[in-house]
DNA sequence: ATAACTGTTATACTTATAATATAACAGTTG
DNA sequence: CAACTGTTATATTATAAGTATAACAGTTAT
């Protein structure tokens, strides 16, 4: 799995190390038990620091996308990920509001901001961008 | 319309400025052509610096919500908000994108996040929170 | 066992952003 | 004239992001 950086991006690079992590484990190209490089070579390889590749690392254990075995590494977590709790939902809610609010305002409708969801939807269901 | 700010949030205070009067246009809290407070006397009323309260009304005059009178101040734009344009959807679909990929992972069917996205378009709507 | 790896922690530095604090300018309004 | 308006400038503090080294403890292969 190849990881895209943007480093003009406002988004920090270990944000969107982290997004890429779990873009990758929707979209299937990460299968659970499957192995992700170490802090030191993923770092060696994208460019930048091992704190950076760390700190998504942290978090993403944290969240319980991966496990870390002192044998194996890093691995994502073999069990799949926790399904959703009330705090992961308040959380979409907080993230969506803002842009359905702006949506609303700019005229775009219901029914297209569903459609550009579902595409989305699709996209990690198949196997495009 | 009331302004409710959480100091303890991650989210920078101007950002949740502009979210909170954006949110009042879109329920329509706030009519086109509708008079904001000045700058000092918001920044005053909610206790914060008047150049955060001028940060958000900056951003918020750039992307087309409010205009600046010399006589009559800061105004909800009476022509109503732009449009949505390309760059806008694009910027839609970046922020989807990751909380789409994170609801996949956590097991979160595309008919509960559409559930949940209509509600929030209802909200808006009607009067709710 | 030695060497090369693993994640993890600690410290220090630089840079950028957020927020505050004063102060001033130019225009408007009572 | 006084009180307001948005705007700009400057300075300070605090926090976050990213980098740079270094070290520790455990694992693995030679």
């Amino acid at each position: 799995m190849l990881i895209q950086l943007d480093f003009e991006s406002n988004d920090p690079i270990y944000q969107q190390l982290v997004d890429q992590i779990i873009e990758g484990i929707a979209r299937k190209e990460l299968q659970p038990g499957e192995g992700l490089p170490s802090v030191r070579s993923l770092a060696a390889d994208i460019g930048i620091n091992l704190h950076t590749v760390n700190k998504a690392y942290k978090q993403l254990k944290q969240e319980g996308y991966i496990l870390i075995h002192r044998q194996k590494g890093v691995v994502i977590n073999p069990d799949g990920v926790p399904k959703a709790d009330e705090d992961f939902r308040q959380r979409i809610e907080k993230s969506l509001r803002p842009l359905i609010a702006e949506s609303i305002c700019r005229d775009v409708s219901e029914e297209e901001f569903i459609k550009q969801c579902k595409q989305l939807f699709e996209t990690f269901k198949g196997g495009n961008t």
